[in-house]
DNA sequence: AAGTGGTCTAGACCACTTC
DNA sequence: AAGTGGTCTAGACCACTTC
């Protein structure tokens, strides 16, 4: 029983001036930070099981329900994937689930077919002031740029172009470039794209597009542009896609 | 303590057969629909606190535990709004809520600002095909139609076409139609918007969008295709935005 | 049968708001 | 000081999966 006047704490995770900016921090928000460091830092990867409740409450020296509610909060963040009598395991991010989660096209007749890539062009190089402020890079920074083809049920609708920080993915030039990126970055990098932010334009195409696209120039096209963050919040990917969507949209379910 | 062998049921809520094709339905999941019940026949108004966790778990015969997860269910539903301190609310369908949790239109600069809009044309009639597909109606079904512009700085941007049942909204003809609909259906019939479906496509506007906008016909705009729903899901409104996207966007935050 | 997460209870104490 | 929701604990039992 929590019979203190003192806020308990799991250990100094923050220094003491920055605690009490802070103010108060519950403790199963303290063990939420501390297993996604240990995402973080790879202890488990994507798809393997966490000790269950009562392993991690005895370690942590927490009670099963602090720890419970830690778990929950992942599992809204779509960290962690929940499945009663057999575990929590980290979430992974396969095409099933990225389908879901970022992948907000589909079929006007329903379908959801996860789109087939070619790619068009890979170089790095200087980033630019658009992909610096993107990304938050400094000045100096290197970046990887992708552009390439993307399409469903065997019709090109989506070209895409996609930049990342050089920095954060070293030996990218000389890899497979696949279809599901972020499956790539989750398992060649250990980076966990956790949420995106998406802005939604129409434009028409332009004539480079259109070539890529096989449409006239000037038809109108649905302009994507995204920025992918870090389970640290950290940009990791600036990506501009532009699509077609004569047969398809662009679905969004609000509550 | 719950030591019998059997589930605890709250009330034949739902008849025998239902409830053995839903198998297991928890405590907390009962009393969540008996509030959102209440909610829906307006026994608390939008803005009112509701009775406090230890009175409503008093009333129902369950424990403060299971009051609080069905409230949070609840809070997460955007359904009720829980200050600390002060109590849980009714979710109202202010301005500023509405702004943050449907209206996702986000000026390039950042700003959020909430459209005036001017109303087109008003009229009700029986409804079309198309009409009744979209809002679940049968063959007779008669239907509102507000068509209006929603001018975002001073600037045309938005053209809307919304249908609404008839029969739903009674009166409707006769009343001052305000920008924020979703207030008037709350206030004055009781019906809660509480989710809403959108489809986003790219188009060429039509010359007749394009006089009301005072754009030349064929500029790509951004195609909203929305469909809101009630507490107990049913639909209550179709709505068509037609957006001019050159100085503003559609945000979408996934995660 | 054993192990997992899920539900439910009871009770203590905390943070915050209002009077 | 009193009342509200928020956190935390301990413990019982349930639903579900695996062996």
């Amino acid at each position: 029983m929590a019979s203190s006047t003192e806020q308990k704490v799991l250990e100094p995770a923050a220094g003491p001036a920055e605690a009490e900016a802070l103010g108060f921090r519950p403790l199963y928000r303290q063990v939420r930070d501390r297993l996604i460091r240990r995402l973080v830092d790879g202890v488990w990867s994507p798809g393997e099981p966490l000790p269950s409740e009562i392993q991690l409450a005895a370690e942590l020296g927490v009670s099963q329900g602090t720890v419970r509610k830690a778990l929950d909060a992942m599992a809204a963040e779509n960290l962690v994937v929940r499945r009663q009598g057999r575990g929590t395991f980290v979430a992974r991010h396969d095409e099933e689930r990225i389908m879901f989660q970022f992948f907000k096209l589909v079929g006007d007749d329903g379908a959801r077919s996860f789109p087939v890539s070619t790619v068009l062009s890979l170089s790095q190089g200087r980033s630019n002031a658009r992909e610096r402020q993107a990304l938050g890079l400094s000045k100096d920074a290197r970046v990887i740029r992708i552009r390439r083809l993307r399409s469903i049920a065997g019709r090109p609708a989506i070209v895409e172009d996609i930049t990342l920080p050089e920095a954060m993915f070293p030996g990218f030039a000389g890899m497979e470039i696949p279809n599901n990126l972020y499956g790539l970055y989750a398992m060649h990098f250990g980076i966990t794209i956790a949420s995106t932010r998406e802005q939604l334009k129409a434009v028409a195409i332009s004539e480079v597009d259109a070539v890529a696209l096989g449409a006239p120039a000037g038809t109108p096209a649905l302009k994507i542009d995204r920025l992918a963050l870090s389970l640290e919040r950290q940009p990791v990917e600036w990506r501009v896609s532009v699509c077609l969507t004569d047969q398809l949209h662009y679905l969004s379910e609000l509550r």
